[in-house]
DNA sequence: CCGTATCCCCCACGATACTG
DNA sequence: CAGTATCGTGGGGGATACGG
């Protein structure tokens, strides 16, 4: 009956991380990078869609769902023909701004070289 | 024969996010809480799996392994007995620093309550 | 103490097709 | 245009047991 009954984010039994919080927050596959176009502003389902590229409109409506049920993402429908629904950042979303921007940073100058380097350790040995 | 033939991480056809590419660094099940207590200095396995709690060995040393691969944690083995391995933040992982506290910063103002709001919306409507 | 080796399950993610 | 509906799959994650 109690409604904390099915929250199974971060394990109950460990003081909890806030690290892992966050990244349980914005940890979804494609959540990274909605993120960071919403950064600069609302924009349509269609232009995220057009913008991300290689997306399945599943998906980019699921992953979008979650943003909004966690309280960064708003969507606003439009009744208009044809349609139009467009998201943007909530206050709290804004709220991530710093962080996303680290992430950016951090990932121009460091993970995109790591991840190519990653596992390229098999000539290595001559 | 290239080596790059089985970078699979990032889509190809897309310019790569830097904000995904970080997470995808990251972004593992336990790699967070790893990160954050290595923050404070190295640590030998045992310690991190009790600090941590809940996490299995399997688990941990695969978590652990990824870090290791990806350039961020580097490993250290004792020729002792008892075995002793210590784990601690390379240079590239130390570069981490300010996005973690990002991580841990946003996570503690903001992740750990909306987590718990997160889907409590089923007497709103009434 | 610090790991592998197995086995297994679930569900995140994807491809595709259909609608208001 | 902006979604749902269905179905299928891989592999991330876990439990358990064994080994140097």
């Amino acid at each position: 009956m109690d409604t904390k009954e099915k929250n199974r984010h971060v394990d109950y039994d460990r003081p909890a991380c806030p690290v892992e919080a966050t990244l349980e927050l914005i940890g979804g596959k494609w959540k990274g990078i909605i993120l960071y176009y919403l950064l600069n502003g609302r924009l349509r389902f269609s232009e995220l869609k057009r913008t991300i590229g290689c997306v399945t409109q599943r998906m980019l409506t699921k992953q979008l769902r979650e943003l909004e049920s966690s309280g960064l993402v708003s969507r606003t429908v439009y009744a208009e023909v044809p349609p139009r629904v467009e998201y943007e950042l909530t206050k709290e979303g804004e709220s991530l701004k710093p962080v996303i921007n680290a992430l950016k940073k951090w990932g121009e100058s460091h993970a995109l070289k790591l991840l190519e380097q990653r596992q390229t350790s098999e000539d290595e040995t001559r």
